[in-house]
RNA sequence: CGGGGUGUAGCGUAGCCCGGUCAUCGCGCCUGCUUUGGGAGCAGGAGGUCGCAGGUUCGAAUCCUGCCACCCCGACCA
């Protein structure tokens, strides 16, 4: 068996960084908070992009982009989004660089070349894309108007963390505009089921989908959706997040439309977004000691073929045989990677794909070109057999379905294993120090109570699940009268 | 920005209290031979302004001052 990658259970944050270092994701740039996504790193996150994107546009989106930059009064017209982003924003205040007199070889800003306005760089696009939309919308013909971008923000936060919270990250950001408030409320419901749908059916992560409270909503939204998933360490992740922002940014960029009526009328406006972040959810949720684990659908390399030889004759006929199992994976659409590398011995390969996460491998010897067989292992269950060379394409096939449905399973059995009802408040403090996990309690509706429970216990409410029901009870700080329970845990 | 910690070869580290052949060890890297069904073995080799800048001293990785970077915990957050 490989060396483990370390102690998991010590330090869930060391062991996540070193998955991520190993299995060779991303590292820290020299730049402060930033991330380097590396190659393999990046591949994920291309399947992700692909797989959304047509999700998107199976919803009738279309893709556009728009300018990094947002005039600081711009950024400044809807009040709460601003206020909300105000801290952890990077200004640009100059545009031109000069040798520096004092300092051979050096160069300095120029003091001369001042901006006149400010620019701040996105930490979210809603302003720069409603004073655009403002010249797109005149008449009800022109809604609804459905778009996503894919691209960078920058968010100058104080603790940085490898996907999870990077200064700078990609993203995709929807914004759309439409006639009614019903219809605007409607997009912002279908992009949460969108976001679901990808993250159990692609992810393999099951997420719970319910709305925010007051306090954790978006700087600017009347209601957001989100989906929150839980990690093997009992801390809760918000992996996306879909919002409804009523004529807020319509009412602050003046886009106004004309009705059929002939009336003019603010338009109603929605947000959505899934970020890099996912990446980092990914990592933890599927990932155990020997490395990463990748579910089939989004791993870049979904089958690995290594072959065991003494000399170039064995590699022949091993890769004369290997060829044709390639050809057939691919006519599948199964992404195979041949590693005939003569550099690194096969314990090595072994060891590597399973750092990396490749969900199945395939193991071809000279015991195998003799019994026309090969070994197959698969790297969840990190279970080998031996299979015919005959049957191994459907075999395969079918394991990687498996192998997708049985991630699933797993998460869900244990994030369900991890909701815990609780009725009083001392049970509330055990389950959150001890168990971890969701806790699901009455709460009396105030933001007061919120704080309050936030201050004593570091859990937050995660969200007012979509499909909760009714059920009067008391509230698990106050004792105040409550009609429904809602989630709290500890969040990244 | 508060509290704690760490910076020594590509990575991980010893040495620091008590200044003086101390730059240690492992992994990795290079060369050669032998190996190849779970991270190969042996032999040889390359690689360091001891985070940066000052200071103390005959002498600093080691002591002092300032700065920088990173990590963890808090506040903030996708």
């Amino acid at each position: 068996m490989s060396k483990k990658l370390t102690k998991r259970a010590e330090d869930y944050s060391k062991w996540y960084n070193e998955i991520i270092v190993k299995a060779d994701l991303a590292e820290n740039s020299a730049v402060r908070g930033c991330m380097v996504i590396k190659p393999y790193g990046f591949a994920i996150w291309e399947k992700m992009q692909a797989e959304l994107d047509r999700m998107f546009k199976e919803t009738g989106h279309q893709n556009a982009y728009f300018p990094l930059f947002v005039p600081k009064s711009l950024f400044e017209a809807e009040e709460k989004n601003a206020e909300g982003f105000a801290k952890e924003c990077a200004v640009v205040t100059h545009y031109r660089l000069e040798n520096d007199p004092e300092r051979e070889g050096k160069l300095r800003v120029d003091p001369e070349a001042k901006l006149e306005e400010e620019l701040v760089v996105r930490p979210t696009s809603e302003a720069i894309i409603w004073n655009t939309y403002k010249g797109w919308i005149q008449s009800y013909r022109d809604l609804p108007l459905l778009i996503n971008q894919w691209a960078n923000v920058v968010r100058w936060e104080m603790r940085t963390r490898l996907f999870l919270r990077t200064a700078e990250f990609l993203w995709q950001e929807g914004h759309t505009a439409h006639g009614t408030k019903k219809e605007a409320l409607q997009e912002a419901k279908q992009m949460q089921e969108v976001y679901a749908e990808f993250a159990e059916q692609f992810m393999a992560m099951p997420v719970i989908k319910g709305s925010k409270s007051e306090s954790e909503r978006f700087a600017g939204a009347d209601e957001t959706y989100t989906i929150e998933a839980l990690m093997q360490d009992g801390k809760a992740l918000q992996a996306g997040t879909s919002h409804f922002l009523g004529q807020n940014f319509a009412k602050a960029f003046d886009v106004k439309y004309t009705s059929k009526e002939g009336k003019q009328e603010y338009v109603w406006a929605t947000s959505w977004g899934v970020s890099t972040r996912l990446i980092g959810g990914l990592i933890m949720t599927h990932s155990d000691d020997f490395g990463l684990v990748l579910p089939p659908r989004l791993a870049p390399i979904q089958v690995v073929i290594v072959p065991i030889y003494k000399g170039e004759e064995q590699l022949q006929a091993i890769s004369q045989k290997v060829d044709g199992i390639v050809k057939a994976l691919r006519a599948k659409r199964i992404s195979v990677k041949f590693d005939d590398r003569d550099t690194f011995r096969p314990g090595a390969k072994f060891a590597e794909y399973e750092l990396k996460g490749v969900p199945v491998r395939i193991a071809m010897g000279n015991r195998d070109i003799e019994n026309n067989t090969v070994e197959v292992a698969r790297r969840d269950t990190l279970e080998k057999q031996t299979v015919s060379q005959d049957d191994v394409v459907d075999f395969v096939a079918d394991l990687l379905d498996k192998i997708q449905e049985n991630l699933f399973d797993k998460a869900v059995s244990y994030r369900n294993n991890h909701i815990t009802e609780v009725n009083s408040f001392d049970e509330f403090k055990n389950i959150i120090e001890n168990k971890g996990g969701f806790v699901s309690a009455h709460w009396d509706g105030t933001m007061e109570t919120e704080n309050k429970i936030k201050e004593l216990t570091k859990a937050t409410i995660r969200c007012i699940p979509n499909d909760i029901k009714e059920e009067s009870g008391k509230c698990v700080l106050t004792g105040n009268e409550s009609a429904r329970r809602v989630l709290f845990a500890k969040a990244y």
